[in-house]
DNA sequence: GGGCCGAGCCAC
DNA sequence: AAACGTGGCTCGGCCC
């Protein structure tokens, strides 16, 4: 393997002393900039004094370049506007590791000068491309002992964050030899991991998703940096209306348990905590309490459900007012920034099946379905003045996807005339004309439908459907001698999965499966498990492939039109953007033509049309 | 008093 | 014996 590293000599001593120049004035920099720009690729890198990009500051930008010079910006001397050219140069390729927070600094620090970088590779995302799945670490020194072969003190970089604003003095404190080379290292490796990990991005047929992930990287580190605003008023007077109801509930509560109360009349009632579930089972027990004449032994929704005791009803509202206000209420409004005076959630790029998730606050998790007190959070969620909102999602997104998998005559002819599905499916299984399904059969219908997307089996079935364990297995034959297809490929992909120790999406992003020997007494529950979930990575991991590709269209199309719209963030199968209204119609149409398209990517014998709602708030359809 | 973990519940 | 995929967040309860 060529290497311009020098892994020295001695076996036990092994350290990396990359040559580089430290460089502390403009003029300097301004010289080293042509030289720069005549790369094919420069491995990029910055040290700050946070991780916060709206708090924090440069003061090292490093840049590497392939024949093994590196050169270290103080950019509390140097004004690194100078490099743009080489920065935004799209025909040199970035080599960084957690682009997203580079991009970021740039973009907004203070002396960041406003930098966009473009064309990257990130070795983050691609060894998490490389290791879905897996237990892994993608970070910088976990790459650099796989692919390097050699340790990274990572302890020198926590000094960095010592050179806080607030301290001029520290602040401009001169760098240590062992900083600056630290810093050095960081991009003098980046070539050699690129190199091994295109390599193996190669051999499993990952590149296209690594190129994919690398293409949305920077509309979702734009995307957290705009931020989404929210209404703290209207958040505030809903807040209020619903605490009022919780303390209502709390009050019946405790006259109901009043009598069966551990500590009658010292404390009184007041001290049993309803959001307990351990207290409640005793609670419970106390009552004389049984579900079907067993004891209680928890209080999930569904065991309350079946619990015919005013208490046990009264406990599930209780819940539903109690669970609005500790999961989202002063939360949401602590998070509003006050720089901006919106959220700024932190997104996950890739999860296991390649989904992203969301953290901070986790805006994919805002209560949605029914008519309780949590969906009035989504109404929050408004369009700032001379603004619209775009909110638009795929329709039964996974189920094309496994139509589409599946080929499935039956669920593919239901999608390509555009009839319901779930209509479709209770008019086979019960054998009713279309028109004549009730709704209590197209709901059972439904429930099989999503249930095969998860992998699930009759005693699920049983559970949703309220049916015996018997009639769900008779149910699930049925519903499989009529979608053959789609049992033959469930049955395909989750003997494939054990098979290969990967599942794979129609892009080829893999999930990798770590699977014991027989002797492991887990085997039995995981190698049942890693069916289900090679069953389910395709479709969800489609779903996630096409969304993303969804985002990085989107946000390529405004930017061409030099629009001023922004995607605020998706949910799975949904995005959302902000728009001015001058520019809605247009932008509008960008979003349902990328949308369409994305899905037209992958999907191929099944259309899915894309409608735009224009609001005022996060709405449902 | 902080760390950790499971239970429970929110989303798709 | 059970067997529904992917997450994040909060709390209670336990540990040190």
């Amino acid at each position: 393997m060529a290497s311009s590293l020098d892994l020295g000599t001695a076996k036990n001593k092994i350290k990396l002393s990359p040559k580089y120049e430290y460089v502390i004035t403009t003029t300097r920099a301004a010289e080293i900039a042509p030289i720069l720009n005549e790369y094919k690729t420069l491995a990029i890198d910055t040290e700050t004094t946070g991780l916060d990009p709206f708090l924090s500051e440069i003061i090292l930008l490093q840049i590497g370049t392939v024949d093994g010079k590196a050169y270290v910006f103080d950019a509390r001397t140097v004004d690194i506007s100078v490099l743009r050219a080489s920065l935004e140069n799209p025909d040199i390729i970035k080599l960084l590791a957690n682009a997203k927070f580079d991009y970021q600094m740039l973009r907004i620090a203070k002396n960041g000068a406003g930098i966009e970088l473009n064309n990257i590779y990130d070795a983050m995302l691609a060894e998490e491309v490389l290791t879905a799945g897996l237990e892994y670490s993608a970070s910088l020194a976990s790459m650099c002992a796989k692919y390097v072969g050699v340790p990274l003190d990572k302890t020198i970089r926590n000094e960095f964050e010592d050179f806080t604003r607030n301290d001029t003095a520290t602040f401009k404190a001169p760098f240590t030899s062992e900083q600056l080379e630290y810093a050095a290292v960081d991009v003098y490796i980046m070539h050699t991991i690129f190199e091994s990990q295109l390599r193996a991005l190669e051999k499993e047929n990952l590149l296209d998703t690594a190129k994919l992930e690398f293409d949305v990287c920077i509309p979702i580190a734009e995307m957290e940096l705009h931020g989404v605003y929210i209404d703290p008023n209207k958040w505030v007077s809903i807040l209020e209306e619903v605490e009022i109801e919780r303390k209502a509930k709390e009050k019946v509560l405790h006259s109901l348990a009043e009598p069966y109360s551990e500590q009658q009349g010292l404390f009184g009632a007041s001290s049993t905590n309803f959001s307990s579930p351990a207290q409640m089972v005793k609670l419970f027990k106390r009552m004389g309490v049984d579900v079907r004449g067993e004891e209680v032994f928890d209080t999930n929704s569904s065991t309350l459900e079946t619990i015919n005791h005013p208490f046990a009803r009264e406990l599930l509202e209780y819940r539903g007012y109690d669970k609005v206000i500790k999961a989202f209420g002063q939360k949401l409004l602590q998070r509003i920034n006050p720089k901006t005076k919106r959220l700024h959630p932190s997104f996950r790029q890739i999860i296991r099946t390649g989904r992203m998730s969301c953290s901070g606050p986790n805006l994919q998790q805002i209560p949605a379905k029914g008519s309780g007190p949590g969906t009035k959070i989504r109404e929050c969620f408004v369009a700032p003045a001379g603004y619209k909102l775009l909110v638009a999602d795929y329709s039964q997104c996974e189920l094309r996807i496994l139509a589409e998998l599946s080929q499935d005559p039956v669920m593919m002819n239901a999608y390509i005339k555009g009839i319901d599905l779930h209509t479709d499916t209770a008019s086979r299984i019960w054998g009713i004309p279309f028109d004549k399904v009730p709704k209590a059969q197209r709901s059972i219908a439904k429930t099989i439908n999503f249930l095969l997307v998860y992998g699930g089996g009759p005693s699920t079935l049983a559970a949703r459907a309220a049916i015996s364990e018997d009639e769900a297995e008779a149910l699930i034959n049925v519903y499989f001698s009529i979608y053959k297809g789609v049992k033959a490929y469930l049955a395909n992909s989750g003997k494939a999965a054990l098979l290969n120790r990967y599942s794979k999406t129609i892009l080829g992003r893999k999930r990798f499966f770590s699977i014991p020997t027989q002797d492991n007494p887990e085997f039995k529950r995981i190698r049942s498990s890693v069916e289900r979930e090679g069953k389910n990575q395709p479709i969800q991991g489609t779903n996630a492939d096409i969304t993303k590709r969804a985002m990085y269209y989107i946000h390529r199309d405004i930017k061409r039109n030099n629009l001023k719209s922004h995607i605020l963030f998706p949910v799975h199968d949904e995005i959302l953007i902000e728009s001015p209204e001058a520019e809605v119609e247009q932008v509008a149409l960008i979003q349902k033509n990328c949308m369409e398209a994305a899905f037209a990517d992958f999907v191929k014998s099944i259309p899915n049309k894309v409608d735009v709602m224009v609001c005022d708030y996060w709405k449902k359809d």
